[in-house]
RNA sequence: GGAGAGGUGGCUGAGCGGUCGAAAGCACCCGACUUGAAAUCGGGUGAGGGCAUGCGCCCUCCGGGGGUUCGAAUCCCUCCCUCUCCGCCA
């Protein structure tokens, strides 16, 4: 959420920010509105504030012994024009509360113009691209010839994407989530967590999911509503909903193995082949809350942390930041991590790690309290994915694959496989 | 799922129709005493919002929502959560 006083101090140098990601905000009705609210909400107090009085004056009448029924029509005459003007009040309240929640986060200036995936820029690059001497196999290919890999078995008890690993698949998989979670705790100083896989509109409206884009999730028939994690962002992000920090508790840094379920609505036509885009996949989550002053230097640390599993695991990858176009909705600026598929030649993300600023924290109503200031104030979150594990496991097949289809461990996963180096099927 | 108890400020906890944003204690901050500290004493200390922006005035918030009433933390309905016992169960 956007700061209201920001809102109503300047709308028009809001709308020109949004305006970059192609956002149409309309400053002039909302202008209109919040005038409205205003000299309505003034109204509303005084007449709340007379009905105070005169009842307590009701009250003091009463113990005198007085004649409180003339008294009490009066006050019942006021009441009915308050309940009148609440109910206007609160209707034009809650008007620009839902403008309010669609509205995206405001772009950092250093934000790149662009329209969509194409006009990301390339901010760096690691590793060499692999030199095959041979064909390189995708990983649906590699998985058949392993075995373990069964998309049909997955159809059969699920539906399209879905998978089912087995034997060594399962286990690298498995050491991909033990490997990241080890790294970022014992190197980077994250504290794990573990955390419900469930979770409720409240959350997901704290993070920004909701309620703008509640077709991309899976909702499970429960009374209130209950919804599959998308990302492990919405759990752990609200471990500090409605929470009044210390300054000493900050920086908060967090890391969390999740399952995630998307539900791919309007991908029809997407990677419909293969484990890059599936219903459900793992996910070791980085999430931080930091005092404001110190975010965006943040940003690069976490960004780094999830550069690290890349480069332990010796993928190549490139960096990009997300323009104006193709940022989300929460982010006031994203860096991409795109690791090299050979199969498909290209830059597939990876990771996705993003400075949310204020905007989750006024929505989760997240604060610390300011030293300076004395007051509660609202902290600033991010995360990024360290990594996502099913297409990680898939940039390990492609990149590590032999000409016989056998497939070689990366060094650093060597111990988390029974010191096996390669994967034979 | 059944029976019962409860959800109040950073924490503990009183209040059960009027002067209650709420006693008391703890914690915290300021001051006094002290060479300094501790102890003691005095004072202060919730969040959000509106008007004014000069000290200020006012509104809302006692788990969420709805209702009764001139007036609700207090009464009623409903939902959520916590605890105890029973049942079932990974």
């Amino acid at each position: 959420m956007i700061d209201p006083k920001l809102l109503r101090q300047d709308p028009q140098q809001i709308a020109a920010n949004l305006a970059r990601r192609g956002f149409v905000f309309d400053a002039e009705r909302y202008r209109g509105l919040e005038e409205r609210r205003r000299s309505l909400q003034a109204r509303t107090q005084d007449l709340q504030n007379e009905r105070n009085v005169r009842s307590k004056a009701i009250g003091a009448a009463k113990q005198r012994g007085e004649d409180i029924e003339p008294l009490k029509r009066e006050v019942s005459r006021i009441g009915e024009e308050l309940s009148e003007a609440e109910a206007i009040l609160d209707k034009i309240q809650s008007g620009l509360v839902g403008i309010q929640l669609e509205l995206p986060n405001l772009l950092h200036p250093e934000v790149p113009d662009g329209e969509g995936e194409a006009d990301n820029p390339e901010l760096r690059r690691w590793g060499g691209i692999p030199a095959f001497d041979f064909t390189p196999r995708d990983h649906v290919e590699l998985g058949t010839l392993l075995g373990g890999m069964d998309f049909e078995a997955a159809a059969r008890i699920a539906g399209s994407r879905f998978v089912v690993l087995s034997g060594e698949l399962a286990r690298l998989h498995r050491a991909l989530i033990q490997f990241m979670l080890d790294i970022h705790t014992s190197e980077h100083d994250y504290t794990e967590v573990y955390v419900p896989y469930l979770v409720n509109a409240a959350a997901l409206t704290g993070t920004g999911q909701l309620p703008k884009f509640e077709e991309d999730l899976f909702r499970v028939e429960h009374e209130p509503a209950f919804y599959l994690t998308p990302t492990a962002e919405v759990p752990v992000t609200n471990l500090v909903r409605e929470r009044i920090l210390e300054e000493g508790e900050l920086p908060l840094r967090m890391v969390c193995h999740t399952p995630c379920f998307r539900s791919e609505a309007g991908n029809y036509g997407k990677d419909t082949r293969g484990m890059i885009r599936q219903h459900q996949f793992e996910k070791v989550e980085l999430v931080q809350v930091v005092r404001p002053a110190e975010s965006w230097e943040a940003l690069e640390g976490l960004t780094g942390h999830a550069e690290v599993i890349l480069r332990r695991l010796g993928l190549p990858y490139r960096v990009v930041s997300l323009c104006a176009g193709d940022i989300g909705f929460s982010s006031a600026r994203t860096y991409d991590l795109e690791v090299w598929l050979p199969a498909q030649e290209r830059f597939r993300e990876i990771s996705s790690c993003s400075n949310f600023t204020d905007f989750q924290a006024r929505r989760m109503k997240a604060r610390w309290r300011n030293p300076e200031t004395g007051k509660p104030e609202p902290v600033h979150t991010l995360n990024g994915s360290g990594l996502a594990v099913g297409r990680c496991l898939v940039a390990i097949l492609e990149n590590y694959q032999q000409a016989d289809g056998r497939v070689a461990v990366p060094e650093a996963l060597v111990p988390y496989l029974g010191g096996r180096r390669l994967l034979l099927g």
